[in-house]
DNA sequence: TATTGTTATACTCTATAACTATA
DNA sequence: TATAGTTATAGAGTATAACAATA
């Protein structure tokens, strides 16, 4: 990192500035149907939350995505459990799962061992190390999100969290009938 | 695509099949700090969103990522835009843009000529293909949207695009001050 | 034969830097 | 010298398919 970017609270992260273009005006641009389209949205502050959310975690190395946080905390507050559940939550298959696992098991994060009743599955524990950053990790994904949703009000933010939950239930966790 | 799948308006996509495991059980894991953590659900059903709306757009190739469908949108409704003003929204920098914006030339959906006034900037123009597919973007994407939020009710989803519009404003398009 | 996990490939996105052409 | 756009590279995510070990 070139700059080391103070922190903000009230603005944790926005468009680079380099992307504003200088010769052209940016203010008079038509939307078209995404002006309206909750998915543009969603996706677009999706994006920033994201970018936020990776300059944060760099600190701890568990920067790059969701997938390194959600496990680090899954593992700690479910000992023993297995890749293929891990994958389950973390919205990747088994593969993606594996590389995963195996960059956190380099950095020494994570260590597995072969289960007893089931010589197929892995049981995943975290190392000491592991154990001793998971306070800051918890720390700083909640200050993260704190900050980025701190633009709304807590009873704005109550309302979303209901809502997000409501797509989660009916979009991700849903258990399938066929 | 290995098996057709068929629309159904009332589950768009879920979590792949195979993705869950069949030996262990996936019911009791804790989320650990997750469980209340808006940055979470955020960024989960985001991820099931952009699937979904990837098998959607599929079908016009213009699938993976926001860009490419919002790039087709904002070139039909501002004739003539610049690629660095269109990086701005898209949320990619100048590099990225390029290699878009060479894709969907190759597919024939869009020309560029060169500026007269600035000769170091590019105009965008839909050529008469990307035209012709203007609307179906716009349909297949509103359905998507629609049948993704429509288990929210009516005045849920209104409740929800004024919050994301509320994070839109404060973290993607600030008018920065300094 | 089915499941768990691994490996490999191809494509996309991100971030960065170096480059050109214009201003 | 600064800006618009291009090209190239390295790292990570996604999606597949093929594979080994175990059930």
């Amino acid at each position: 990192m070139a700059k080391a970017r103070a922190v903000r609270s009230k603005a944790p992260v926005q468009v680079r500035k380099e992307q504003q273009p200088k010769t052209a005006d940016v203010s008079a641009v038509k939307l078209d149907i995404l002006e309206n389209l909750l998915s543009y949205y969603m996706r677009v502050v999706s994006v920033v939350l994201n970018r936020d959310y990776d300059h944060v975690l760099s600190s701890v190395s568990l920067a790059h995505g969701t997938g390194k946080v959600s496990t680090l905390l899954m593992v700690a507050a479910n000992p023993g459990i297995r890749p293929s559940v891990l994958a389950h939550y973390v919205l990747r298959d088994r593969s993606a799962m594996t590389r995963l696992l195996q960059q956190m098991k380099t950095a020494g994060l994570i260590i597995e061992q072969i289960s007893d009743r089931e010589r197929r599955a892995r049981e995943l524990y975290l190392t000491a190390k592991g154990k001793s950053i998971v306070d800051k990790v918890r720390s700083l994904a909640s200050q993260q999100s704190d900050a980025f949703f701190g633009v709304l009000s807590g009873s704005e933010q109550k309302q979303l969290m209901e809502l997000l939950k409501k797509l989660y239930a009916s979009h991700v966790h849903v258990e399938d009938e066929d």
